[in-house]
DNA sequence: CATGAATGAGGTTTCATTCAT
DNA sequence: GATGAATGAAACCTCATTCAT
């Protein structure tokens, strides 16, 4: 995640802080980003704690003493996961354009979010197969996707309003779709790709999808007589 | 799952077998059966040989027996599982339909699939997290989904031709679409879930995102003037 | 604890049984007396596996295959030490004998197997200082030591109808005297040598406890009048 | 526990310290008596560092501060609590009772002690689990309990004078016998609790044990007319 | 004097797999 | 052909203890 590094003259939390060598923020960030790592390309019962400590230029030990076990990291490792996610969607400004062209934005914003974060998909896929039990233990995180679809209630609204998009579009549903479009095509392209027999993963190929997705995105909110 | 060579007295190596070998195969295919299960609920690393083989009412030692080591068992209910969806594909008769209408078919086909194999969304979705490494192994499975592929084209040229879709639609962008619309929402239900506060199971859910999804793909090829 | 040697020509549960390699009850047996010995001699968090293991001439991993973890190990253990002091106590016959003798040969019986079987004493402690919680697991254990108790209980009514004994006497109490006596000089030899200056387990020092033990009993028990 | 050399004002390696010195007094003691109950409940090897630390409001690396290890924290822990005793020891004064009744007193004494100090009896166990090892590194405690065996001793005398008590009773007897009817009474009360189906710590049960023992001891000593 | 950070060693347990009849 | 017994390797995790400020 946000590499804290333990630099000479590096800064924590915006504070300056002397250069340590035993520093406890540095090696806890190091084995968090390390074992998000792990667990998106191995899942939860494949990731192996000599791995983590290994890419974390720490020790196993330092794991344990850190967060406890297995399971505790992985919580830790999904929740610093979404609040990145809710993080970047906060950088998210769309009140400045027209309905069309923010819908077009929101769109690769997420788009590029996925693609620019594939542990993301490796551990949202992880924690589905536990049926978000994980998830569900970390109070905080229930309204966090929340505020993103309130932007696009609000967006929906302004286009409705000028005439551009029809009514009765469900945000939560077009989130959904707009997610789904992304995702599943980045979290299954190595299957898709043998199985279709395209490269999924061909820069043009993905410029394509994006641009699909777009369209259908844009066709689906579309009123019916807008151009 | 597949019943390979049943036949009634059949010589195994040449030796005449005792009927107990109806049994084998009995046994052979409680252990996929069971096996298909496990890897779908657990993952690949997850998977417990001794649930498989609990849930065979079998022993581990059969497991082996039949299936070699844990990767080829995987293997197998891999290739069975894709072999079932191109079975079921196989049943899908759209030409006889109006192509807007034949496209929602085709759409509530794949839905209803992915609603009633959950173990199929599993296990692809472990297959990704290994690169699909095993499908890769499996070169009779390079061009299984190919010809529903072809059924899209088949559709999409019909329903250009009558005016009523848009031309330019790329058959597997669309057949990517619909499958993603159906797939993640199902593979992600509990993250969703948890995430958006909405309960992405409950049946009046379900129904509603299929509609959503179907409308979308509908808006997505209909030709611009078309009603 | 019974060695089912697995020698040629063995029997097992008097059945006459081939001479095999690879004896699940013998190599079962051998954990079994090993891990007893460990636990005797370091308690419950003090034992240690590999130790079990090697004493055993077995592995670690056979422990676990065999038992399922170290609590059950000890569980098993444990069942064993009390089913073996009851197979003890059925050998014990007094009602031969007139009630001071006997009760003079019930108090040798105790005394002696305290002193031939260290291991039990130290289970019993380990046991004890786990509140007793894996033998309230093991529910044929709760009337274990019951017949014994009975076996005093006519005792104590042939010495009362003779008039050898008082009345009033509880052969539970009587009975937690006798073990007592035995027990607490046994199980805290080492401590009371230390600190009272004496080697209690100086064989005459041994006979000499016997000795005032089973005069203190018979003095409790007797009606004042006679003797 | 032991406050050993608290006064005010004290130098520490020549130096003057501040009042917290005092602090630093109660935090050992803190840990000791943490410790204490941690070692009693459970042994040596199942003692834990951090809950001593916790149960102390300290922390695990002042323990070592204080104590070096664990091995030297249980010796440490084990002296107190033999100093405790002894201490406790010296508060009885049985010279100016009638020798029947102070010999009942001084069973009572024992009895109320091991009573009233179940962590004491915990401490012994598991320092004859390791058969006295760390005792017999204390020197000074080696004529730890001879005092109290003394104090039997002339109470023998005056019981065998007044023709109370019988003479040859070996005073050591006569303590192993005291100690042993409570202290393996309280011990053991877990077990023989679930193995004779009797609630031990029951008060009514206590209360009988006591009265049964007492009377044990009573007709132990008493001259064969007497009485 | 006090403390947070760190750690080596070893403990228990699990896993996939093979042996030997 | 089928099975119970066995196993090496490695996983996760814990523990007492020391480092470095």
């Amino acid at each position: 995640m946000t590499n804290r590094s333990a630099g000479a003259g590096a800064t924590v939390r915006g504070r300056r802080t002397a250069p340590r060598r035993r520093d406890a923020e540095a090696t806890r960030a190091r084995i968090l980003a390390a074992a998000t790592q792990e667990f998106a390309r191995h899942g939860l019962a494949g990731a192996r704690g000599d791995r983590v400590a290994r890419a974390a230029r720490s020790s196993e030990r330092m794991v344990y003493y850190y967060f406890g076990n297995k399971e505790k990291l992985f919580r830790a490792v999904l929740e610093a996961s979404y609040l990145s996610l809710q993080e970047a969607e906060r950088s998210v400004h769309l009140d400045d354009l027209e309905p069309a062209h923010a819908l077009d934005e929101f769109c690769r914003f997420v788009w590029r979010y996925y693609l620019e974060h594939p542990e993301f998909i490796g551990l949202v896929n992880t924690e589905n197969l536990h049926r978000a039990s994980h998830l569900k233990q970390s109070p905080q995180l229930t309204e966090l996707v929340a505020p993103i679809v309130g932007l696009l209630h609000g967006l929906l609204a302004r286009g409705e309003k000028s005439g551009m998009f029809r009514r009765g579009i469900d945000p939560t549903e077009l989130y959904i779709a707009i997610a789904a479009l992304g995702y599943f095509y980045l979290s299954n392209s190595a299957t898709l790709s043998a199985v279709l027999g395209r490269e999924l993963r061909k820069p043009a190929n993905l410029d394509e999808h994006w641009r699909a997705s777009a369209e259908m995105i844009q066709r689906f909110v579309r009123a019916d007589g807008a151009g």
